[in-house]
DNA sequence: AAGTGGTCTAGACCACTTT
DNA sequence: AAGTGGTCTAGACCACTTC
């Protein structure tokens, strides 16, 4: 039995949970409607950040093709960091909790290349109505609820970056002032284990700008310093924006890095 | 005959070529023995950019190992950007002279999104000695001879980047001002082109930068403006620098643009 | 010993391009 | 029709982890 690109039949039912799943996509490589599969599944929190999902052997049962054709959609996503293989134990859905981490997304490296503390102080926290620009960023209504948190980072002792974030309200309805102030790694990893919303992808802009004197004094620096002004977008699965950054930060002793390829 | 990871015997020689070729790796998965194989034959020029390379069936021959094995290998340098497969015609080695190919390395885009029409104006180019920095950074000695190039881009009438640009002189003998003046598109098609150098990756440092009077004048912008100061270094095959670059980008109307994952 | 992912093979057929 | 890469299968054995 070897179709042309015939669709999977599945109504695959994980018999250790019951939880409704998943429609058959159309006329697509075999592969990529397991990777569409596997997709909705992590989507739909049924696999969570961190857990174990069924070997290639179980899959290739559920869905009925060869452990091949399942294979080559766990390398795609493994290659897009969203799934992570350890030979001997399984294949795990990709977390962002370790101290590694915490440099996923945040690009500014010391110029000296030397690892350094990292602290973090939480500003301001507030709930407050989406102006225009988020709504739109955020894909929201005007009415609709935000977060609004601005933090500092401090790197060895220095602040070093002056951090505002805008949340999607209903999303994190349980997100508190002290919540954030105790919590410990990166804030990633928070979402994705009290909210269950993992980040997959994110853009950046990056322009010049001259430090505003009420900057200027947050960081503690002169006035009309020049920093990096970083606008960040976050993304989860099927491309739906669930964080918006605008980060400043001070290049004096620190880099942003990028891999060109 | 299926053993555990055999090094290939290759004494792979192209029956329409004759030129000498190749060391086997020892104790590595085959496939990654062949994409070490496939390398050295990029590195060498022996396939050049944009040239077509041997079939998979035609590899499989070679280095006697299945099709799959050889696929595998060509897959992982297709998604590094190295090789560029073409259903029905063949596997490619990747160019960069197309149009599109001008923005794989500059990641200044319009704020606007619109594209827009590029000029380069070279304002100065030399044959000098290397720095102690540049020296370090291109891997050359503090004798060796440098090609250092400054110019300006300019996006539809404005003057945008300042770029200095330092490559060996060794290995762009023949390069000369009237050569970079004619040449119409991006420079590292030029490289690829004229010289057989194809970078394969780079990274960057990106800081904030405020414009030195000097500076100022040849961007026309006023006196401490805000700037982007970029530096860059451009690798060949087995990680050799071959290029230095320092940008100063004026991010008023464009930005920086980056993609995470 | 059993289960997992990792590598490798051999063969079939599909989709696309060129002759 | 012939040649290329693209998909899919079935089966073997290796390397690693856990029991």
């Amino acid at each position: 039995m070897n179709p042309p690109y015939q669709n999977i039949d599945s109504n695959f039912t994980d018999p250790n949970i019951s939880s409704p799943l998943i429609i058959s996509p159309i006329f697509k490589p075999l592969y990529q409607q397991i990777k569409t599969l596997i997709m909705q599944n992590l989507q739909s929190n049924r696999w969570k950040s961190g857990e174990l999902i069924p070997s290639e052997i179980e899959l290739s049962h559920y869905f009925k093709v060869s452990q091949g054709t399942v294979r080559k959609a766990i390398d795609e996503l493994a290659t897009e960091n969203i799934l992570v293989r350890r030979q001997g134990k399984g294949t795990f859905v990709a977390t962002h909790h370790e101290r590694h981490a915490q440099f996923r997304f945040l690009r500014l490296m010391p110029d000296s290349g030397k690892s350094q503390i990292i602290d973090k102080k939480i500003a301001k926290f507030k709930r407050l109505h989406a102006t225009a620009e988020i709504a739109s960023l955020l894909g929201l209504k005007l009415v609709d609820s935000v977060i609004y948190i601005r933090r500092i980072m401090i790197f060895d002792n220095v602040p070093t970056i002056l951090e505002e974030i805008w949340l999607p309200g209903t999303l994190f309805e349980t997100l508190t002032h002290e919540y954030l102030v105790d919590y410990e790694g990166p804030i990633y990893g928070l979402f994705e284990t009290r909210f269950g919303i993992c980040m997959i992808r994110a853009v950046e802009q990056v322009r010049a700008f001259i430090a505003s004197t009420n900057l200027a004094k947050l960081l503690s620096v002169k006035k009309s310093s020049p920093l990096l002004c970083v606008d960040r977008v976050s993304f989860t699965y099927s491309d739906r924006p669930v964080e918006v950054r605008r980060g400043f930060y001070i290049t004096n002793h620190h880099h942003y890095h990028n891999k060109l390829s």
